[in-house]
DNA sequence: ACCTGAACACCGTTCAAGT
DNA sequence: ACCTGAACACCGTTCAAGT
């Protein structure tokens, strides 16, 4: 017995090697794929021993959405565009859009971000970092403060959809029964995937859509704040 | 062997006493304590009876998604206001305030909404109605679609935030470490909760606040409306 | 036809024990 | 100290069998 398994894992656990290792499960098969179990396995151990690094499931997710936010404060604290005045509208969408492409790396992350019950120390970073483009801009408190409500899960770079307006728009499919219990929603699907015949499936571009909605709510806050002074 | 049983189910089982017993365990204990066992259990009957009724857990929910929006069809459709022009906004607003209504009612319900992977036909009906409003105002197709999208699900009346930004607001609850870490945020705090010294706890408002981020859209799309004349 | 008991393949987690 | 095997208390679900 002196022939040392060499297949153990060489360097031992942590609780950061066990977050990542979260990530990349779930990037490479979504987050129903991780499982303690499954997880353990991942990093050559069993599952019993991360809970050294984790208190349970729940403490795991906290921390996989404190990587991600960390991911997230990373690259936009290095952007440096002007946000005094006027300017605080256009620092504030590039700093969203670029938040938002760490979630397009990360699409099963969204969920998990709004299943925590406790609140992240990167995520509250990441908004004090939002009022803070906001102040540059002459907000309020109050006004900042409304302005966070009313972007939600937007300020964070993602919004989730009930469901997809353009579903079944390979126009014509739609069941003749269908279409006259929704009549509104089959005139508007065939003319828009009309307009745009390009896309066979999924039509809604997702980006434009997200960009259209950020745009709404940030010169309707801009209305307000020139309005206030 | 002759006594009949009399505590057995009466009325025979059924996929509408299956679905509505499953709304009345969520509403009062709670979307995790809905499983299969318990809701057999709530109806006199094994977890293997309900699968004559329901295909699997997801059906189950799906259907559960459709009982409710049904119950948010009911009520919006006796509304009745004027939505001409104009009134296009305050019918809209009017129409998701009470949709909104039957969230209060049923807490656990957006989450399970936002988890289906098929749509629901109740919530299409509803979406098509809402964009029957936007044409009474006028609205192109277009702009309805892009509408839908920014709105998302504020449509139904509900907005799940990732976290309230008024936690920990009791002033001067927060530790001098944190406090120079967000320190835009604890500046908002106690500024805000100044000003509203009632709230002890969750001093945000979750009612205004929706109501500031649906008429800040709102506003946004009503401009868009008369800009595209 | 409608319903069910036992069993299967998973979960997260506890506990007592290994090195 | 760090890790683990066996076991527990749950899940959703399959299957073959009851009436």
């Amino acid at each position: 017995m002196s022939v040392t398994t060499q297949l153990q894992p060489r360097t031992p656990l942590s609780r950061e090697r066990v977050l990542r290792a979260a990530v990349e499960i779930a990037d490479a098969e979504g987050a129903e794929a991780l499982t303690m179990r499954r997880l353990a396995k991942a990093l050559g151990a069993e599952a019993m021993s991360l809970y050294h690094y984790v208190a349970n499931k729940e403490d795991l997710l906290d921390g996989v959405v404190e990587l991600i936010a960390s991911e997230i404060n990373d690259a936009v604290d290095q952007l440096g565009v002007p946000s005094a005045g006027a300017a605080w509208k256009q620092a504030t969408r590039l700093r969203i859009l670029t938040a938002r492409t760490i979630f397009l790396r990360h699409p099963w992350a969204p969920h998990v971000f709004e299943t925590r019950k406790t609140v992240s120390l990167a995520v509250v970073r990441y908004h004090d970092r939002l009022v803070g483009l906001m102040r540059d801009g002459g907000f309020s408190y109050d006004l900042a403060h409304h302005a966070l409500h009313a972007l939600g899960s937007r300020a964070l770079g993602f919004s989730q959809e009930l469901f997809d307006p353009g579903d079944g728009a390979a126009a014509g499919s739609v069941p003749a029964e269908l279409a006259e219990q929704v009549p509104h929603l089959v005139g508007m699907l065939t003319e828009v995937a009309h307009d745009d015949p390009d896309s066979t499936l999924g039509w809604c571009d997702d980006q434009f859509e997200f960009e259209f909605g950020l745009d709404l709510i940030l010169d309707g806050l801009d209305r307000l704040r020139t309005a206030a002074r």
